[in-house]
DNA sequence: CGATCGCTTGATTCCGATCAACAGGAGTGG
DNA sequence: CCACTCCTGTTGATCGGAATCAAGCGATCG
């Protein structure tokens, strides 16, 4: 992890002082440059509920879950994280829900403070950060409508064809998280998701590679939300 | 309606020119002062699902639900708006969910070109237009939680307790939408909630002076999640 | 006044949760 | 190596909570 004036000196580099205004992804492009990176193994936590949020973190391998549990033990799972996205910038100091490893992950870092003093000077960056809250506030609003509308079967092919577009832009998926976390995820339960994706197997709506190597349908691949 | 030319003369008596940065509610507490207004009649569409984001709404009175309805008339409410809130700014320049009266309202009207603008020229109130968002998002997210893991019962008293928090700050509300509103926001059909508002009643957890006039219990109006 | 609307209540159905058992690996340690 | 456990995922049986279907009530309005 280095300093905040080796960061600065970093964003001195990136914002090409002197030339153009920083492009987007003058931020979230060069993490690399300015952060340190960090390991985390299966189901690791990279940071707690109610924790203090002092870093800003990106995926570079594996993939993380945004969750928070009540007290009776219920989760809720509001994201996944995939390579190259951003997560834990919060613009409060405190992060309202946690961050854990879904798989051995390697993840780049950056002080929140960096942040926060790039956006300072230059109002790109606040731009960028802000369109980056708007994109995540859009998906949240697009899972909204699944979990208050959708049935079981309709909330898992949602699923699916989701993480195929993100994962590999095409009908086949490798789903990096295990079943139990698809269900936190949909609002459902374990077994109700595993029963969903078998029917849909034997439907020939999917193909089953393995348990978490699925072959999407053209129905599913290019259908609208209902299958 | 104003033009921009007079929005941004506008713009200058609100930033002081000359004096120190604008303060935070500079853009959204002087819509007054740059905006128009306009009335919309109980259940008035005030903008549609995918039509073009032209312009920034501030609640002067009445209420405004934010939803988008399924092709099959499925329908989720995102969010309440109440007075002196804001609501239709995108970052795209799409609307992705429709804004309907709940109650006959006055709401006030700036075109987004005059924020868009305002923001080019001034970091202050892009810093200002992301931390609404990320308001926004986080009161998404807790919905979320509200969606996937609440009971019937628990979602009913989870939106009286905010109701209440919202409109009064106290134990007592007059809530402005009808029961259909309240299920569609909640994820549960209208006979649940009705039954469930009614379960509460008898078990004296709330009061019901009128259907729509509801004091809460101390259990209720202090209470965690749980009721 | 009938008609519509908003809300409530009752009867029944059904989807998903719960409880329970089991199969197939993966890792561990003798 | 095998026996062991642990973990993930699947499947079956049953239960229960919310949806659905249906009826009725009071208020508001034309």
């Amino acid at each position: 992890m280095q300093t905040v004036a080796q960061a600065n000196s970093s964003r001195q580099l990136v914002a090409g002082r002197g030339r153009r205004p920083l492009r987007v992804d003058a931020v979230f492009g060069s993490v690399e440059l300015i952060g340190g990176h960090m390991s985390f193994s299966r189901n690791a936590e990279i940071y707690g509920d109610e924790e203090p949020a002092d870093y800003l973190y990106k995926v570079a391998s594996g993939a993380v879950r945004i969750c928070k549990v009540l007290d009776d033990g219920r989760r809720q799972i509001t994201a996944f994280c995939l390579p190259d996205e951003i997560f834990g910038f919060e613009v409060g100091d405190v992060h309202r829900f946690a961050a854990e490893a879904i798989a051995d992950s390697r993840i780049l870092v950056v002080k929140r403070s960096t942040v926060v003093a790039l956006a300072a000077r230059n109002g790109d960056v606040v731009r960028q950060l802000w369109a980056h809250t708007a994109r995540e506030l859009q998906s949240m609003q697009e899972h909204m409508l699944l979990l208050g509308c959708l049935s079981a079967r309709e909330r898992v092919v949602a699923f699916l064809r989701m993480m195929a577009k993100r994962i590999s832009g095409g009908n086949e998926v490798e789903l990096p998280m295990a079943r139990q976390d698809i269900a936190d995820y949909l609002g459902l339960t374990i077994e109700t998701v595993s029963r969903s994706i078998s029917q849909l197997a034997s439907d020939a709506t999917i193909g089953l590679r393995t348990s978490r190597h699925i072959v999407l349908g053209n129905r599913v691949a290019f259908g609208q939300l209902n299958a």
